[in-house]
DNA sequence: ACTTCTCCTTGTAGGCATACAACCATTGTA
DNA sequence: TACAATGGTTGTATGCCTACAAGGAGAAGT
């Protein structure tokens, strides 16, 4: 946790000077590639209140990389979307490997493999 | 790095909740265990600017976790040193295992083994 | 000596994440 | 139909991290 907590600093100024965006962001686009959602929903995945969510979404959609509109169920609802822009982000961030951390050079070969897998398998333990 | 900045924020939040202060201080304190340090050397170590360490370093002090004076060698320079509450917190939060992270809840004994040691190793070279 | 550099301090400001309160619109319930 | 609950928005405030500017005090170079 102590690394974590080191290094997160790096981590944004990497990310945000890349691509430019606030990191929630680009967490909220996340959750959207799978289903659209509701901006309740993403707030409770998030663990953020409906107000920061509101921020976000509202950030996104100026980026052109969700879409909101209001459910036809229920009109209060408001069904966010990622689009096509969204995905095609998400893609060149994922595909950004020509940064190696800093931290990460420490490893070898071997050891970087061994960490990706943990890493998965904590992701998939955290996202359910 | 994505698992890092997705939850640096459950991170802080149990660490500034058990010791009540924030993260930027202990990282300060631990790089004093080892030596006393003047302001500079502290700030080049940390990454950041003079007038944040000075703030730092304040705090710290007021808590009674450091001692500052002035260098008998340079009157420019205030050496900071951690005292034996410092030390004592330090021990006390490294030996804080009872909260074991939800994300490392998805590993079995052997790999959080392996994971300890390849994030040991990458301290070790961040620290460096 | 005079100027320049260095260390530290204080004041100020900006960005991010977050929360809460107040409010509107919509839906659900008695 | 009233009243309560829910989803969203806006405004406001806090905390942390960080930076930059300006200024005091000591030290170094010429």
């Amino acid at each position: 946790m102590s690394l974590v907590m080191d290094h997160k600093g790096a981590g944004r100024e990497l990310f945000e000077g890349r691509i430019g965006m606030p990191w929630s962001r680009f967490r909220a686009l996340r959750r959207l590639e799978g289903t659209a959602r509701s901006q309740r929903e993403l707030a409770d995945l998030m663990g953020v209140d409906a107000s920061a969510m509101s921020a976000i979404v509202g950030d996104l959609l100026q980026r052109g990389l969700v879409s909101r509109e209001t459910s036809p169920d229920d009109g209060r609802r408001k069904i966010v979307a990622i689009t096509d822009a969204g995905r095609q982000l998400i893609t060149d961030v994922r595909e950004t490997t020509d940064v190696v951390p800093p931290l990460v050079a420490a490893l070898d070969a071997g050891e970087r493999r061994e960490l990706l897998r943990l890493v998965d398998k904590m992701r998939a333990g955290a996202d359910a």
